[in-house]
DNA sequence: CTGAAAGCGCTAACAC
DNA sequence: GTGTTAGCGCTTTCAG
């Protein structure tokens, strides 16, 4: 390749990396050379010599035996958000599934195949996040989900997106919201959700209830059942925010089993901002994270260029779709 | 480390690659310095010296400014399912999104950093895959929804597929059965689809119609027009294949506000699988591919590994849901 | 079964 | 502005 064009090796790799220092016409003459042979520089070898990767590792967490279809689309999202950013800042996605405990892999940046690492997936996976744990609370490391409190995190806005789903319910009319969702240690986004509705309704002067949930394998089933609790207990309720989306649907199905209209006689609101909820029944209002953001602090906190912690939160906005009536005039 | 063990250089190597002429001994010893030292292989230097890559890369062809909720769920799954696929084999996945120019790369395999790529994503980005048509037919590449017709193709088994929904169609007396899709040359599987259609119809006695397809930028939208122009036509109707799910949820929800009931006056039939059929209005009875298959089919043949080009189609399976009713009796 | 030596293909100091 | 030289950290002959 080098005496293809005449010139030395090193005058080659700093003509095709853009070294300015080359002159347009020796920078020529290599390029030539290149196309002719077909060259490309090994990055494999340049990597090695260069002490970088230019690489970011993703790891989806996912539920053992779980198929491509049943991983929730928002973790999906959050996957293509944070290639997408990692290719906008120059550098690649070395995304891994991991689910079943022998293909359990937290060692990409001590094998040299990643700057960073970006976790993110299910939380209901315990061997695999115990497993992740010692490295969540590094700084070459980002997560989103994890069932631990003891390190940062990039999430939502839990807190402006519960506000602002509470307080469109009211501006609907709605005054008895019931709150559905999973509010464990383990879940802090749920339980994030479920304190800012506290608050929104005491500041409206309004009671708040407890939250509503009961345990079931997939989310869908876990609102079926919650929905059905509600409606047991004879709580009066108006209105319903649901932690996330995937449980609303859950939660609307049984509300429409049941003869109950939403949003005529129940508003809902759910979280996540799931595309499904367009063709749901009816269409779900959702409060949305902006992914392209959520993208980039992952992709910046785990390669270290993310400035204070308190910036990991990802700001939201509401999507309306047809789950809650109009807000009443005045 | 090697004198921390105790051993030469190669010694470590072989111990940790798991050659068996190193004694257990030996490779304890070994072991035990690595964990001590917190030592691990850097993987590029193993990879440039070995001349392997044990790698995938996964291109995911995007619409430009689409951001991550707007992508198909059926390329992310795919996508799951290539990676989950890869890691099964023994190999990781790089995996690139790419919608804008300056973002496209080919040359995962030139420049040593994988060994077999897979190529998917919307058909509808001509830059995209007109940049990529030229790989399209090497052995080292697999795609599934390139618009060319000159190459070999990982798809579902969409001649099965198309025989199966409306045979379903049939069995619950729907005799007028439409087909709602796109089969413009670029979009072969929707072709077969509709071809398999024709031909079922035909073997029942029985007249198969035109597709029904108005463009629109995204498929629900489609979808929406295509049932607006079906009803428009007055052409009688009682049973509709739809060529995918994205499209089938406008169609239902066209149906619905023309006061056609679902599955009462018209049964439904979509294409894809997708998990947000579940939640639909009425939920979509769809045929699915296998998905864990397509990953895998997707895998070997991006390495190689596929024995005859035949094999290439996904079987699928009918998922019932609620949009066609009850089959008749007798 | 293990050691010694070579070298994968580059990039980065350092010359000039 | 370009050549020279060294060497990134491994794996792989080849010896013994």
């Amino acid at each position: 390749m080098a005496e293809r064009a005449g010139v030395n090796q090193s005058t080659v790799s700093r003509a095709l990396s853009g070294d300015p220092s080359i002159t347009d016409q020796t920078r020529a003459r290599v390029q030539e050379a290149a196309n002719a042979l077909g060259y490309r520089v090994d990055a494999r070898a340049a990597r090695l010599r260069s002490g970088k990767t230019r690489t970011i590792a993703i790891i989806v967490v996912a539920r053992p035996g779980m198929d491509a279809t049943e991983i929730n689309p928002f973790h999906y999202n959050l996957l293509g958000s944070t290639c997408a950013a990692a290719s906008e800042m120059g550098y690649q996605a070395l995304v891994s599934f991991q689910s079943e405990p022998e293909h359990f892999d937290r060692h990409f940046i001590e094998t040299r195949q990643a700057d960073g690492m970006v976790l993110l997936g299910t939380s209901t996976n315990d061997a695999a996040w115990d497993y992740h744990h010692p490295i969540l609370s590094r700084s070459d490391v980002a997560s989103w989900g994890s069932p631990f409190t003891d390190h940062d995190r990039v999430d939502a806005d839990n807190c402006a997106g519960a506000r602002i789903a509470v307080e469109r319910l009211l501006a609907s009319g709605h005054r008895q919201i019931a709150f559905i969702g999973d509010t464990a240690e383990t879940q802090k986004q749920f339980r994030e959700r479920y304190e800012s509705y506290v608050e929104v309704m005491r500041e409206h002067g309004l009671e708040a209830g407890p939250p509503v949930w009961k345990p079931a394998a997939m989310r869908a089933e876990q609102g079926r059942k919650s929905a059905a609790a509600l409606i047991t207990s004879r709580r009066d309720f108006d209105g319903i925010f649901c932690s996330c989306d995937a449980m609303a649907f859950g939660v609307l199905e049984t509300l429409q089993e049941r003869g109950i209209a939403v949003p005529g006689d129940v508003g809902v609101i759910g979280f996540d901002g799931l595309g499904s909820g367009a063709h749901s029944n009816p269409p779900l209002t959702t409060v949305e994270p902006d992914f392209r953001k959520a993208g980039v602090m992952l992709a910046r906190k785990a390669l270290g260029k993310q400035k204070a912690d308190d910036a990991c939160r990802v700001p939201v906005r509401l999507v309306e779709r047809g789950s809650v009536r109009k807000p009443t005039e005045g």
